[in-house]
DNA sequence: CTCTACCGGTGTATCGATTCACTGAAACGA
DNA sequence: TCGTTTCAGTGAATCGATACACCGGTAGAG
């Protein structure tokens, strides 16, 4: 045993110097003592290396200054950069970030977001990728909560931030539209095969309005879970001519399959993705996406937390406008 | 204000019930009460949704059941793929995750680093991007530590997981060799400029061995930073045959960049990679790199602190050997 | 020359769960 | 029937930091 050194406590300073805890832990902070004990203090801290543990502050204070961050599937590249961009942005304010990931199955989230809890987060963001199950009322009384593209049943929130998919929708079907497509299929997350969120009911309505012929297929929320899905509808007879992907992870899956059958895009078929992952305009050909600013969707999620935390009350949701990025993997078609 | 209400304490339970704290801390762990009793108290804790305050329990017994997972920059794919099945290993251990992200500044990492041993966590996974600074003798000493892929000046380790770097860029430049290559550049991480990396030194050594001419060049540690750096590089009169990137995130970059000037991969120039993200199977033209098997990375890494974490001190160090994964990329000189 | 305000501190309860030392009662062997 | 276990449960201390109540001394206001 190598014998990990204990901390130092505080009590151990108020030996050293003689005085009382009390007076250890104002000086700590700078109150109310005289400067000269708040100096002797200060040094015997340093000397020991002492810093206030946290778990004990916390058992006193309620405040744990961690922030859990569940995402429904870390496998997916947009959810890294999320992940990445918020706990960045917790960071600035001083947060730590306790990181969970349902690795694709919505039953768990809320599972993982009660584990979460009970670890004591001071507050959670919740990006779930499906139409997450249960009651999330008890929890979100109990946790400040806020969701990130998504929504959680019966959840009370602290704070939305919501991404326009019926916008990001419409952009991307009137661009196809606009290229001569017609016939399209549309690979969404095999979670999501509940008709009625509202990507899919956006992308059945809007297809009606433009004349679209749009096949929904159900597809698993991966690189690889695509790839054979891809080869299969590529197979038909009356192959559509362009695939929407939901998201980019889909969308490289595709892209993979595409080449296997020796496809060319656009040329034979239209890809487009749905998150504009910085890697979309790498692949080849790079993507036609649909952008959602993930710093913004950071910084927004994070300030209606910290706001919440801080006992503001004002305004706690936002909408995300999509932007559709036009490259080269989307063309007329032949 | 929405009043969270508090959440249930053992005392509530002790009161509903009639007993005393200690008989019902005793009873939700099934020791010393009877039979009736314990059914009796999961009843209320159950009617309650009482769970144990992991931060009282953290105070008194010392273990946070949480592992702090100090990554050098989440800005790069591998490093966020390695996040990923970290935090996927440590949860089947029944561990939480708290992240933290260097972003690139190795200068940053002991400081983060004892930040998250400040949090009190139970174990720290170091996942450094370049040769981490200052001394980790104390930190490492009171916490548990595990790197990968990387030293910390001054640590005792609870476990390693190195990387045969020598060997994997030894397979990269016979490659290379074999194709007819004798001009290369080689990009590296901008933080890792000091001469003496051991990835650096092997270059070095076996480009001599095999007569090769290999240009070391600096570079900054994401997409972004690669792209303006491989135009420079391309654009000399004495272009270099080929490329190799000491990350797949380095690559990409450098594939944009070769798009930008119009020159065909591999016909003017070779690229290889150095971590075989996913995704490089994906880009265009799919990139040759050196695989190194994440899982088996994240399973040793975890598997060492667990160990530790129990009291066992076995083997605590194992070499994740390089696999050469040969895509389109890589062609014979002109 | 009081009365009050303030300064620089100290003692103690508190947060929630765990655990050691103990106790009254029942059971049990001799 | 007496002495000893075992059972089922209680009280109090503990982990480390914080915050409230309090206290003697001094300085300034009236």
């Amino acid at each position: 045993m190598a014998a990990s050194p204990k901390r130092p406590t505080i009590k151990q300073i108020a030996e050293e110097t003689g005085l009382s805890v009390t007076a250890v832990s104002y000086a700590l902070r700078g109150e109310r003592v005289s400067p000269a004990t708040i100096e002797r203090v200060q040094a015997v801290a340093d000397e020991l290396g002492y810093s206030a543990d946290p778990v004990a502050r916390a058992l006193r204070g309620g405040r744990t200054g961690t922030i859990g961050l569940l995402v429904g599937s870390l496998a997916d590249f947009w959810q890294q950069t999320l992940a990445h961009a918020v706990q960045r942005e917790l960071r600035t304010h001083g947060l730590h970030t306790i990181l969970a990931d349902a690795d694709g199955d919505p039953a768990e989230e809320l599972t993982l977001a009660a584990r979460l809890a009970a670890q004591r987060v001071d507050g959670l963001l919740v990006a779930p990728i499906g139409p997450a199950g249960g009651d999330w009322a008890q929890l979100t009384a109990r946790t400040p909560t806020v969701t990130i593209a998504g929504r959680l049943p019966g959840a009370e929130l602290a704070g939305e931030v919501a991404f326009d998919q019926t916008s990001g929708v419409g952009e991307v079907l009137r661009h196809l539209h606009a290229l001569g497509h017609q016939r399209i299929a549309v690979l969404s997350w095999a979670v999501a095969s509940s008709p009625d969120r509202p990507t899919e009911r956006a992308v059945r309505e809007q297809a009606a309005t433009l004349g679209l012929e749009c096949e929904l297929v159900p597809c698993a929320y991966s690189l690889d879970g695509s790839r054979p899905l891809a080869l299969e509808v590529l197979d038909r007879p009356d192959r559509p001519t362009a695939i929407f992907c939901l998201s980019d992870s889909i969308a490289y899956g595709v892209l993979h399959g595409c080449r296997e059958l020796g496809l060319s895009v656009p040329g034979d078929v239209s890809i487009v993705g749905f998150d504009d992952h910085p890697l979309s305009r790498l692949v080849s050909p790079p993507l036609t996406s649909v952008n959602w600013s993930i710093d913004r969707t950071a910084r927004a999620a994070v300030g209606f937390l910290v706001d919440h935390l801080a006992g503001e009350r004002g305004e706690h949701r936002v909408v995300i406008a999509p932007s559709l990025v036009v490259r080269e993997s989307t063309g007329p078609v032949a």
